[in-house]
DNA sequence: TTTTTTATACCCCAAAGATGCCATTGTACA
DNA sequence: TGTACAATGGCATCTTTGGGGTATAAAAAA
């Protein structure tokens, strides 16, 4: 048995855990591995998630490690059916693959975690006390994807040279205010706002105004 | 010192870290616990972050630790600044507060981590090690808040019963296509084009071209 | 100083859009 | 078997829009 750490910071009860993983002697490793862990109790395991509604209502874990890839349903769903049923419920998501898809899609399922086959058993125990005690682990690779997706916004911030009337007033028809609308707004006649989305238009290469308002929109060019 | 852990997976260079932080016993202290690592150098230790750039050029640092509230320059921009310098800059954000505003802010800026000053030594240890390994270590509360940012559009999924056909040219709509030219793409008459455009305005509520654009990219009615 | 940009305003006009009302076909559901 | 709805098509009408000009006053830049 490891006697590498005995965190304090564990609750005293036991966490019920279950395991979902399709592959059978990884299944069992990460049984044994769990049992090696005081506070840790496995109280299921299974093959495929087919029926984790009825498996969660009958085991109510406090803690789901979920293979992603199984035959059957597909883990991002799983995770979603695991938290309807409570909420509450720890889901960490295991698997081989780094796929950013399958990541996001289970983050916004509410997964607690995600963790990679390939992490050190001692890894994963900590990573386990680490959902527990209100974490959210990540293996290395997947965190800095989680990154990535915050820090993407600042490549791409394409600058149309809008004047400040001109994003005034693209605001104005991102909103659906008619050209004869907009200048009883802005107190201006209705060709001058013409003019303006005129001038709009060629600024952002586009001849329309849902063009103008997908633009304005996928840019965050108005601040709504 | 310590002897909890002698980690293999570590670089055997030596990491150079440099830290900021205003409140000096505190700067103290963690100059102390890094110095039980013996992967880690502290290269410099700074009680502000005015002259972050040169700082940064004078010293070279792998792996910064930084006080998000410093009098002077805002721990947000000082990351930016960090990341533009020499963005393989590893960034650890330390803090006392838990606000949401400043974490963000600090993700898009390229922060690589997000720690509590309430964390144990050893957990801080633990930390840096977790980023100098690639991953973005978060204390637990800190954690909750990025994962409930992608759990959040769970909540507002309105369905506005959309049919296919409807949903295919509303995403026709959004890219800008005249009823004629959708007619054409979908080999329809450029009548039941408007047809159906009168059916989407009905179904959304709005009676133009641009709201309904506007409404397909709030809610991505449109897979784009 | 002169030039450029910005905001304002007006004219014209053809094309596109919005909305009214109509009808036919096929499929799904009760 | 009838009802509901989706998808198709048509016609009429009036409004809105987009693009082409021209022009003026103020402000900003060269």
């Amino acid at each position: 048995m490891n006697k590498q750490q005995q965190k304090t910071t564990l609750l005293l009860i036991m966490i019920r855990i279950v395991i979902y993983e399709d592959n059978d002697p990884l299944r069992k490793s990460i049984q044994l591995l769990l049992l090696t862990h005081t506070s840790f109790e496995v109280v299921g395991t299974f093959d495929h998630a087919n029926d984790i509604v009825g498996d969660m209502k009958q085991l109510y874990p406090d803690l789901v490690i979920l293979d992603i890839d199984m035959p059957g349903r597909k883990g991002t769903d799983a995770v979603r059916l695991v938290k309807e049923v409570r909420p509450e419920t720890l889901v960490i998501m295991h698997t081989v693959f780094e796929e950013e898809e399958k990541l996001f899609m289970s983050l916004c399922a509410g997964a607690n975690g995600y963790i990679l086959k390939k992490t050190a058993p001692e890894k994963f125990l900590q990573y386990i006390e680490e959902v527990v005690e209100g974490g959210a682990p990540f293996s290395p690779g997947i965190a800095q994807k989680v990154l990535k997706y915050f820090q993407q916004p600042i490549t791409d911030v394409p600058d149309f040279h809008l004047t400040e009337r001109e994003k005034q007033i693209l605001q104005l028809l991102v909103k659906g205010y008619t050209y004869k609308a907009i200048g009883g707004e802005l107190n201006i006649a209705m060709d001058t706002s013409r003019k303006h989305i005129r001038h709009i238009y060629e600024k952002l290469h586009v001849n329309c105004g849902r063009q103008a308002v997908a633009l304005a929109l996928k840019h965050k060019l108005s601040d709504h």
